[in-house]
Parts: structure tokens; C-alpha cells; sequence
DNA sequence: CTGAAAGCGCTAACAG
DNA sequence: CTGTTAGCGCTTTCAG
């Protein structure tokens, strides 16, 4: 491995040159700066970035931890936050917390003797925040996903109220009256803020909310399907069902294949989270999409300034989620 | 932040002595060693890994290059090599290297100067081999997914030929006798092999073997539909399609669906690869699976010892694939 | 068993 | 403009 000093040796210079040269300085003639240049290229000299962090204190890591890659929602997220870090000089360090909190813990320890120069964290669950509040506290962090409402910590996340609120007003406007909102969580956060919103669509409009609850511990395709086929044992009651998450609605659909449910034809269902499953044509689920791409870049972005000025207060973003309009819904006459 | 040095000071003894204590040297006492442990507790210490990785001369850290983190077979890939290589003792430095050979050589410079210990790629295709050589041979690599054949490199992939003849003898076995090879693309090492374990199992059951050649730059979805929309124009002259990925196949159902062809009824598709679309109840694909864990786990472990022990011949593992029977393919009469 | 000291590759004062 | 030098936090000889 070719160091500075070896080229400096080649080049008959100080180290010191060596790394003005490289470094941009201005305090360095042109001559001499391109000589070195080209010498360095020669020799295939890389700068060892570990030995720069040891002395600029900082790694240009950003560590992110994930509750799961292989879920597609947080694997698109991923892919934005690697792609956005790197072109602002970052790379990523990804660890799984498999959905377990000392884990979770566990991993952002790891990643703070990393010296990594801030976390990102898609958090297993609102918990998180507590759990992790002593190690957020030594190191640039940002939530991603999860509504932190007035927590003291950064976060990014979606208007839940807004999007639920305007997935029913669709509903509505197709005709639907009966509408249930399907597999709420009441231990999450979120859940609770799309219930809002859902709640108060219903009110505007002057419908009966209906909520099924769902007494699983994570929003899955599985607990999907065996709340809907526990609804469906007792005949369909509504017109459309709005679910919590695209999982839960596709486990939904599954179900309703199996009982001979035709959906959209019997029965609308809407999903909320777009995750790339919903667009598949065998699905097209119509669903509320977050804006992944854009969550990444603010994520990014919050955290970069962060490193750059620590003192900042915490602070969040609520993007504005979409209706994706796809064929499991349909008009019905009221 | 809390040093080695800090710790010393307060226990009254060398930072050498603190060092031991923390490697778990055998050449201190054991009285002193719990007396540092727990001061270092106390002090909330944290060893700096880059200081260490800075005399040791690794990082324990391990470089992970992705065509796209978000496509489902890769990012379930990423998730078990991240779990696998932490338990290990190693982080992840993953990068994007978005299906672009340049990128891919650039991210790959990158985590050279970040020290990395070693690389798994997953590689953009088969050109990739040949544009990095010049990097690989600096640092222990493996390649995954991809079969390099008898090139000097080390590798974990499948065994192709055989899976592909393993789908063909099932379709055969249901009866099947008019059988296309769907979406082969020439220019790609798997599909030859794929094509070659089809070709071969179709001359032992004594059947002829029919290739559709896809002019696609890679095996998409979109891929699939525009290519299955152009062979429904022509009329169905085959009984079951096995197609070169479960993302061509799942284009060629959204193309049936849209031309009124039943699937399994009067066709019968077989995909390849299991990702985690193929299991979606809406979708219940059979196809052919690639152990991603054990895929996973090999390339890591073959990295790792390749790091150990950097005069290591190269080596390479094929691992075999396996049946998943679902419901897109039904018997015939023959 | 413990301390002193060198040095990993680099940056950043500080001198010249 | 260039060279000298002092570390960054840690491991590891080498002496005691």
C-alpha cells in the first residue's frame, strides 16, 4: 500500500506537500501541485481515509440502522439514503435491528465506537425512542418513519392524519358509505394518527366510523389475512375497507380469494404505504403512498446539517403522502 | 468522549495497562483487570475502532456492492450477509452501485480507501468481472450470484443448469409437451446455463426445446410484458413457459391477464429465483429457488477466510436450488 | 505483571 | 510557498 510518504519520497517533498496537494490547499504552487498530482495517480496512491478520520475527528460515515432490509419499504428507503449520502460525501455503514430493541441498542453502540458521524434510524417501533435515548444523545440521530410528535429528537415522517383523511374522502367520493377501517394497531403511533384522520373524514362527511382492530403485533401479510378471514366468517358488512398497511391489504386479499370475495367488484380495498408489492399488476392495490425518496433526501439532509452545526435544536419534517389511484377500487352507487 | 488515556489516569495506572485489560491479555493481573473493566464501565468508555483500526491495519469491515438495494432478491441477499458478517465480528459498508459499470468502479475505489477488509459484490453482470479486475486484486473479494465459470475469482452461486432442469422435468412430469424457454438473454453467462439445463432435460424426455430470446438490456417485469404481449399477438403454441426470472414472469402474467389467457389454466408459468413477489398470494408463483441465506452465509464465510488468509487459492461454491411448488402450473393430459 | 515509547497515515499549526 | 513537527487513540514491542 502506497502512502504519502512514499510519494513524497518519489517526489522529493515534504509529506506535508504531498497532502496540500491533494487536499486542495491554496498554499501550494501550481507546478509543484501537478507534478505531485501525477505522481500520485503513477503510483496509485489511495489516501487512507481511516488515518484522515483519526485526525479530522470525523469518519463521513453516516451508520443507519434498519428493522429489517428485506422489507421493501425499508430496502427502497435504503437504496435513497445510500445514494443521497454518498453524492453529499457520506458513506453508509447498515446494520439490521431484526425488529428487536436490544438489539437495536446493541447495534448503535457497535456503530458509535465506529465513530460514525451520525445515525439514521428506522426504529422497530415507537418504543424505540426511550429505549435508545441515552445513545442518541452522543451523536447526531434522525428518526425516519415514525411520528415522534413532540419527542425531542429529529424525525422524518409523513402527514398520517392527512393521508388516511384523504383516502377516505376517495372512498367517499366513489360513493362508498360503509367503510371499515381495517387493522389498527392501538399501540402504534401511527395507526392511531391515521385512525384521526380517518375519524374526522368520516365526520366531515357524515358517515359512521367502523374500526376492526387487530390484536397482532406487527402489521404483516399474515395478520392481514387472519383478521380478514375472521371478518369475512361473519359475512361483509361494508362496502370498502381501508387498511392500515399495503401488508395487511394484501394479506386481505389473499383471504377474500379464499372466500370468494371479488375484490373490487364485492368489496374496494385500499392500502397505505406504496410499497413496490402494491404496483404489481397481479395486485395494483390503490394504496397512499410515502414518498420514500423524498423521506431519504430530508432524512439526509437533516442529519448532514446536524453533524455540521450539533447545536441545532431538533427539529422535524411531515411530508405530504399521495393518493395512488390503482384498480381495488371501484364506484358504487350509495 | 471518554479515552483509553481518561480511563488510566483515574485507575492510576499506564494506558497500556487499560489496553490489556480490554484485549484480554493474559500478561495483567486478574485483580487489576476487574478493577479497570469496571471503572471503564463507569466512565461510560467506548473503544475508538478507528484508532484500533488504525495500528491494526483492518477495519473489520467488510464492503458490500449491490446493483440496487431495493431490488427484493438483493436486499434479502444484504440483509443475511449483514446479520452473518456481525456475528462474525464485521460491519457493512454497503453501496448502490445502480446496474452502472463506471459507478460500480467507483464505489468500489471508494471502500479501498476506506480499508475494508474484503468485498462482496454483487455484481451489475457479467462484464463486471473484467472492469475491475485491477481493484479486486487488491483486496479479498467474492462475487455472488453471478457464475464466473473458471475465472480467477471467487465466487457463490447456484447451479443453474441443473434448476433449470429440474423445472423443465417438473413441467414435463405434469404432462407437459410443448414447453418455451422464455426471455433467454444471449448476452448473459445465467441464462446460458439456464438455457443449457432446459435444452438438456428436454432431449432426455425427448421433447423439443423452443427459446424465446428476449432483445432486453436486463430481465425486468416490463421486460416480460412486452415481450409475452408480442407472443399472445401470434397465439398461444406452447402449454407451459418457463421463464428465465420470476420478474419476466410476473410481466407475462400482467400480459395474459390483459389478452384474457388463464393462468394455470391455459398456460401453466414457471418462474426463477424465488423472490419474495413470487410467494404473494396473488401472485403464487412456482418457480425455482437460490438459497439466499445459505448464498449469503457461504460468501461471507469465503470472504472471511480469504482475509485470514490473503494466499488462498481462489475458490468457488455452487450451491443447489430448489422446486417451490405453487400454483401457477397445473397438469395437462398429455 | 506493568510502564515507557514507538508508530499506524494523515492533517494542521507553526516556522522559515 | 514549503518543511518540521505534534498529535489523533490505540496496540505492541521492549524494558524493568
Amino acid at each position: 500500500m502506497v502512502t504519502l510518504k512514499d510519494v513524497a519520497k518519489v517526489a522529493g517533498v515534504s509529506y506535508a506537500t504531498v497532502s496540500r496537494a491533494l487536499s486542495g490547499s491554496s498554499e501550494i504552487g501550481e507546478q509543484t501541485r501537478k507534478r505531485i498530482l501525477k505522481l500520485c495517480e503513477e503510483m496509485g496512491y489511495t489516501p487512507n481515509a481511516v488515518a484522515r478520520s483519526m485526525v479530522m475527528k470525523r469518519t463521513n460515515i453516516i451508520g443507519l440502522i434498519v428493522a429489517s432490509i428485506e422489507n421493501p419499504f425499508m430496502s427502497e428507503l435504503t437504496s435513497h439514503i445510500e445514494i443521497h449520502a454518498r453524492h453529499n460525501g457520506y458513506n453508509l455503514m447498515v446494520c439490521n435491528s431484526s425488529y428487536d430493541t436490544e438489539l437495536e441498542k446493541e447495534v448503535f453502540s457497535l456503530l458509535l465506537g465506529r465513530q460514525v458521524d451520525g445515525v439514521i434510524l428506522l426504529p422497530v417501533g415507537s418504543g424505540s425512542y426511550s429505549s435508545l435515548q441515552q445513545l442518541t444523545a452522543q451523536v447526531p440521530t434522525v428518526f425516519i418513519s415514525e411520528n415522534l410528535q413532540d419527542l425531542p429528537e429529529n424525525y422524518v415522517a409523513i402527514d398520517n392524519r392527512q393521508g388516511m383523511a384523504a383516502a377516505t374522502e376517495y372512498l367517499y367520493s366513489l360513493g362508498h358509505r360503509r367503510i371499515l377501517y381495517f387493522g389498527c394497531r392501538s399501540n402504534s403511533v401511527t395507526h392511531r394518527l391515521r385512525l384521526e384522520g380517518y375519524e374526522q373524514a368520516c365526520k366531515s362527511a357524515g358517515i359512521a366510523p367502523e374500526v376492526l382492530y387487530s390484536p397482532f403485533e406487527r402489521s404483516s401479510q399474515e395478520a392481514g389475512y387472519r383478521l380478514a378471514a375472521g371478518y369475512f366468517q361473519d359475512g361483509i358488512r361494508h362496502t370498502a375497507m381501508l387498511c392500515a398497511s399495503d401488508s395487511l391489504a394484501i394479506g386481505v386479499m389473499q383471504a377474500a380469494y379464499e372466500n370468494g370475495v371479488s375484490i373490487p367488484n364485492r368489496l374496494s380495498l385500499m392500502g397505505f404505504d406504496n410499497i413496490s408489492f402494491a404496483a404489481l399488476p397481479p395486485i395494483d392495490l390503490t394504496t397512499v403512498d410515502q414518498p420514500k425518496e423524498r423521506m431519504a433526501k430530508a432524512a439526509v439532509d437533516m442529519l448532514i446539517e446536524r453533524i455540521k452545526n450539533p447545536d441545532l435544536p431538533h427539529t422535524h419534517e411531515i411530508l405530504p403522502p399521495l393518493l395512488v389511484l390503482r384498480s381495488s377500487c371501484r364506484a358504487v352507487r350509495s
